[in-house]
Order: C-alpha cells, then structure tokens, then sequence
DNA sequence: TATTCATTTCGTTGATTGGCGAAATAACCA
DNA sequence: TGGTTATTTCGCCAATCAACGAAATGAATA
C-alpha cells in the first residue's frame, strides 16, 4: 500500500506525468527537462526525485550532468503497469505531442549551451 | 490529460483507494462505508464525489439511500485499466483485507441501524 | 403539510504541495 | 588548489486538500 501511494501521488501531477511522457524518447538530463517545460530547474529536480521515490524513475550521474530514465523491466511489477498505463493512456494526445515535438529540437542542440542559456535568463 | 488526471488525483488518497477496494464487494451505501473507515459523513461523500467525477464509481438512489459501486464495462478506457490495476496492486494486502474483514461484519448488520449508531456518536 | 432522515454542500482549520530563488553540494577544469 | 558548473537541498509563499461540524437539500413518511 505504501509502494503504491508513492506512485499515485507521483502520478497526481500533470508536470510529472508530462515529464514521464519526454521520457519514453529515452534518457534525459536535468537541464534538458527543464528546457522542456521552462520551470526552475529546482522544481524539476524536486519532481524527479519524487518519480524517482516511487520507483518511476532511475537516474544516472556522468561527466556533469545527471540523467533520468524510464524504470526497467527489473522494476516491481506495480511500477511496470503503471508506466504502461500512463503510455497507453497519453502516449497520443496532442499536448504530449506537443511537448515531443518541443523535445526534439532541444535534443538537437548542445548540452552545455542549454544549460547556459537557462543561467542568463 | 484532463481526465486522466481527474483518475490519478483520485487516486491519490490512500482512503479513496481503501473505498473502490472494498467495493470490489458490491455496492455499499455511503452510511455503510462512513461506518467501515470511521470518519465524517461528509468526508466520506467528498470523496465519493470525487471518485465519481473522476468516473470511477456510480451511483444509485434506492429509497433513504445512495449506493455507490465500481463503474462498469461501459467506462472510459482509461478508468476500467485504473481499476484492474488498483485490484491487482492491493487486492491481497493484509490492510485491505482487514477493511474486508469488518466489512463483512457491517453487511451483516441493519442499514437502519448503522445509521442510527452513527448519529448518536 | 410537516417531519424525519440520509446525503450533500458550505465554511473553516491545519497539513501538504508546487513553485521559486538562494545557498549548499559535488564533479570537473584551469 | 581554486573556480566554474550542473544539480540538489533549504526556506519561503501561495494554493490545494483532507477533515470536521453545521446548515441545506431532497425524498419518504406520518
């Protein structure tokens, strides 16, 4: 019960859900998350350590940059679900679209020039 | 989004949780369930209402009473998955299964005479 | 019609949560 | 070693939420 409230209220966000969603593209560092949905990256960093309290969420540290993926297949098996339905679920709507199409272009770009692109702003 | 939002902040509650679960019975009527976790009426009906909003449970108006159950096949997608993984995740938790238990006491009584109780208290 | 009774709605209170910026941390580089 | 840099943690504020009791609703009954 307590493993699984952990995921619900993971889930009772729409910013955490939406960042779940980027995530389907494969890893991601912090700054790029928060390029993505133009939050203060304390924010993001505050989400992602929820995600990743609940199991969601793996993350993994090099160089500078810390990245976040997806939970994998080793994950309890409430977690796996809970992924799959969140997919199923929103994978096609137009607002994650959306944020895919946003994603893309931020993936294009330089790591260090997103980061300090975030920093002067 | 939108609605799949309204489902996991529905979620979220470890109590509304703990009322779809013991759904799982049949319809119960909201005396019934005030009367299995012990809080206010108005709690209760609160998050019934949410529940309903959210689409996962219906109800049903039968002389003094208002039943509530787990919706049915007819429901969106999303919700009827929601469910199944609610189920699946706590159906045999030891928690869930003590709230069965004095359920199984509170089926047995009067309805009249839960509500009586209740209001003396 | 007036009353009773189950439920819902309203208003309040205390606790939790999302957001931010600033300070702390940790890893790289000069 | 000292300085940059990406991320996390901390402290704060505003907003949301769960809980309650009281008042309103609405249906059955006397």
């Amino acid at each position: 019960m307590r493993d699984f409230m952990a995921v619900t209220k993971a889930l009772a966000d729409p910013g955490r859900v939406r960042i779940l969603l980027a995530l389907r593209q494969g890893e991601l560092c912090v700054c790029q998350i928060t390029e993505l949905f133009g939050l203060a990256t304390s924010t993001i960093s505050k989400h992602l350590s929820l995600l990743q309290q609940a199991g969601l969420v793996q993350s993994r540290k090099t160089e500078r940059w810390v990245y976040y993926r997806l939970a994998d297949k080793s994950a309890p098996v409430v977690v796996r679900e809970a992924l799959d339905w969140v997919r199923k679920s929103l994978g096609r709507t137009t607002e994650v679209q959306a944020d895919q199409s946003k994603l893309k272009r931020i993936l294009k770009m330089d790591l260090t020039e997103i980061c300090r692109r975030r920093c002067r702003s």
